[in-house]
DNA sequence: ATAGGGTTAG
């Protein structure tokens, strides 16, 4: 019985053959044999035995330690390698802990504390010679954020292998300390120390952070050189690295001319796939995959989710959900859970989402992200609030960028100005309110609910303008507040600044001109997106264009952009057209444009009522008829206008002709009085807004019944003289009323603001800031 | 007889 023969067995059935003979032959008693055993019954997986080996040794050596150390940490059992570590220092002074202790119980510390007891355990056992103790300290301190520590180690250690320089880099690695990494590697290579596998695929994913590409080849090309990037880990992160610098040809040349992959290849050349809005090739490349016979993970799971929900196929969605449900890693992997609701939620299947999140026995912050952001991008921002506050009150979530960004939309979208402050404030307290995203979406909430003093001053101010997005919802600020001009002198101002503009800076110029009137600008803006920048107009765009020259009045003109678009118009060009025609009075080509509409968005109510208003001012009561009956069969029923003002912190909502508001007796008798007044100033009520044929009288008690009507003058009996009125309409606003606004501005001076579907409306003195381009 | 490190994710 030798060492060699131990050493030879591949099976533990044979092992504990052997085990036994030796303690029938008492050999057992050698320390040398049970300590063996415990490494041996762990390489091959049997945790119990070499356990047991363990305890049974009589004598134990600090081989017999280390080993079983070596043993619970290679289990991934840290706690029970922690607990052998503190029974070594209990056992006697003839065993203490030795250069091959520290590298393995290293890995069993729990925290920082922990981890500086060992350190200064090293210290006094005079260890700190050793590089694999030395380095392993340096693992440990980066492992929690204190790479100056590990720093430390690293320059006050007596010699350095590449092990310890890998250590160095990687430390600043995963500390997000891209530069210092990528300092320290340059080091490496100019000082000589050789360049191994582990240094090239520690310093590979900091080119992404980086935004470094010429880095990425730059490593690659070294790899190359010394022979390196045929290994397997090399290789995968050089697919990952080409996929995050929005590579994909790069990483499938990488991924196609590999020997041997393994699930870390496949895995990062979906997710490549993935990530490269390509979902149809990250989904083949999963079945090439299963065929090769590779068994997925979670992560490949969570990146097939991904691809699934580009896709938009609920189907698959289904059936990538019961995958994972089946092997049990919805419930035991957060990120499979949080990948689940959030292919729901952008399935648009929000209930769904909501479902898996409630299924979750523990969710963290992205959790909450991700059914919010659903929520929010689903167009249901009551909701998103709901989860938001939900949020709030759960133990030991905080909000991160992520979360504000989400849910200022949803308050933008309300107009909640109070609730959006309130989250400014969070901001300013965890630090986030210059944080370049989260301050478009301040600009944009403060724009949206009525501030644009708010918005503009922290565009000057406040938030970073490097980058285009805060630039974009300033733009779009100024748009919905009617100030055409002043949002092309900002653009001006970016071109200046040399920021580079993107579709939806354009998105928001041109719809700032149409909204001001400004044709010649919105055309010029047209026209230098496509030559100055070289951006291909997207649909949006051409929205934008027919609703800039429809509105003008140029109905030919905006109706030729449509005939001669490169792309299929949808329903939002078709629908600007339709607008104009109804301001316009164009009914054929209004016929013609709904015709289109029926087709495209036969759901949408609000192009049958707009049809039907056409007909009705043209007195064409058949026509209104066949629009009704047409929506009737479709089981469309319009949706209600209504609108609210805040008074004293109490927000009154009225409906079209609504007569249950406690004061509606008194609006009416107000009301009255105030449209004598009116009429004396020139007032003339515009029937054609009146949708129903009915006498004139009729007519004029409709229109004074219409929501923003009853609602303004609620706010003038309400609110003390002088003192500003501002209403919220869920639709656009009527264009009688907004005539009638204008006179009712100047006889009660008072400015009146009324937010729409669409924009902002300010009223002063008879004029409307919209130069009545509404 | 015992030792360190590296790649993929919501």
């Amino acid at each position: 019985m030798d060492v060699s023969q131990l050493r030879a067995c591949t099976s533990t059935r044979r092992l504990r053959s052997i085990h036994a003979l030796l303690i029938i032959s008492g050999r057992i008693r050698d320390v040398f044999f049970p300590t063996t055993l415990v490494s041996l019954y762990s390489r091959l997986g049997d945790l119990r035995s070499a356990t047991l080996s363990f305890a049974h040794t009589p004598n134990k050596n600090i081989f017999s330690f280390n080993s079983i150390i070596a043993t619970y940490i290679h289990h991934g059992l840290p706690f029970d390698a922690g607990r052998c570590f503190r029974s070594l220092l209990l056992a006697g002074p003839r065993v203490r802990p030795d250069e091959f202790t520290f590298p393995v119980a290293l890995k069993a510390s729990l925290d920082l504390s922990y981890g500086k007891a060992m350190h200064s355990l090293v210290g006094k056992l005079g260890l700190g010679w050793n590089v694999f103790v030395s380095s392993s300290l340096m693992h440990m301190y980066s492992r929690f954020g204190a790479v100056r520590d590990a720093e430390k180690v690293f320059v006050e250690m007596p010699e350095r292998d590449s092990g310890a320089w890998n250590a160095m880099v990687s430390g600043f690695c995963q500390n997000g300390m891209a530069a210092d990494a990528v300092r320290v590697f340059s080091a490496m290579v100019a000082e000589g120390v050789r360049v191994d596998r582990v240094t090239i695929a520690s310093v590979l994913p900091v080119c992404a952070p980086l935004d470094d590409l010429l880095l990425g080849v730059a490593i690659h090309v070294f790899a190359i050189k010394q022979g390196l990037d045929v290994e397997l880990f090399v290789s995968n992160a050089l697919i990952d690295m080409y996929a995050k610098m929005g590579c994909v040809e790069g990483a499938r040349q990488k991924f196609d001319d590999m020997l041997d992959r393994d699930l870390v290849s496949w895995n990062s050349i979906i997710s490549a796939y993935e990530q490269a809005g390509k979902p149809h090739t990250a989904l083949e490349l999963h079945s090439e995959m299963q065929n090769s016979g590779v068994q997925p993970d979670v992560l490949t799971l969570v990146s097939l989710a991904s691809a699934v929900a580009q896709s938009g196929n609920a189907l698959s969605g289904r059936s990538v959900h019961n995958y994972i449900t089946r092997r049990g890693w919805d419930t035991d992997d957060i990120i499979a859970g949080n990948a689940i609701v959030d292919m729901y939620a952008k399935l648009g299947k929000v209930e769904l989402a909501q479902r898996m999140f409630d299924r979750m026995p523990v969710r963290d912050v992205i959790t909450w992200n991700t059914l919010l952001t659903g929520y929010s991008q689903n167009g249901l921002a009551d909701e998103a609030i709901d989860v938001y506050e939900t949020m709030e009150q759960s133990e030991g979530i905080r909000p991160i960028q992520g979360t504000l960004v989400s849910v200022l939309p949803a308050y933008s979208h309300l107009g909640a100005l109070q609730k959006g402050m309130r989250i400014h404030a969070q901001a300013m307290q965890i630090g986030l309110h210059s944080d370049v995203y989260v301050g478009t979406c301040l600009i944009d909430m403060y724009a949206k609910c009525g501030r644009l003093n708010e918005a503009v001053a922290l565009f000057e101010k406040e938030i970073p303008r490097a980058s285009s997005g805060p630039w974009n919802a300033i733009i779009a600020g100024y748009g919905i507040h009617g100030y055409g001009e002043q949002a092309l002198r900002i653009f001006s101002q970016m071109e200046l600044e040399m920021v580079k503009p993107d579709n939806v800076t354009f998105v928001s110029l041109l719809s700032a001109c149409s909204h001001a009137g400004l044709v010649d600008g919105g055309q010029r803006c047209f026209h230098v997106m496509q030559t100055k920048y070289g951006i291909r107009p997207v649909v949006k765009h051409y929205a934008c264009m027919v609703d800039l020259l429809g509105r003008a009045g140029d109905l030919d003109a905006a109706f030729g952009l449509i005939r001669t678009m490169p792309i299929e118009p949808d329903s939002a060009v078709w629908g600007a057209l339709l607008g104009a025609c109804r301001v316009h009075g164009n009914v054929e080509l209004g016929a013609l444009a709904s015709e289109f509409l029926f087709k495209i968005d036969p759901e949408n109510v609000g192009y049958y009522v707009l049809l039907s208003n056409m007909y009705a001012k043209t007195g064409d009561w058949d026509g209104v008829n066949d629009v009704r009956s047409l929506a009737k069969r479709r089981h469309l029923q319009k949706t209600p206008g209504w609108s609210s003002i805040e008074v004293n912190n109490k927000v009154n909502v009225f409906f079209t002709g609504n007569q249950s508001h406690p004061q509606y007796e008194n609006i009416c008798k107000e009301m009255v009085i105030l449209l004598a007044k009116m009429k004396s100033l020139g007032y003339v009520p515009d029937y054609s807004f009146v949708l129903q044929d009915v006498e004139e009288d009729e007519k004029e008690h409709i229109l004074s019944n219409h929501s923003e009507r009853l609602a303004i003058t609620f706010g003038l009996m309400n609110t003390s003289p002088k003192t500003s009125i501002k209403i919220f309409k869920n639709l656009r606003v009527c264009g009688d009323c907004h005539n009638a606004t204008k006179f009712i501005s100047r006889i009660t001076e008072r400015e009146i603001t009324v937010r729409d579907s669409n924009r902002f409306h300010h009223f002063r003195d008879g004029i409307c800031s919209c130069g009545d381009y509404w």
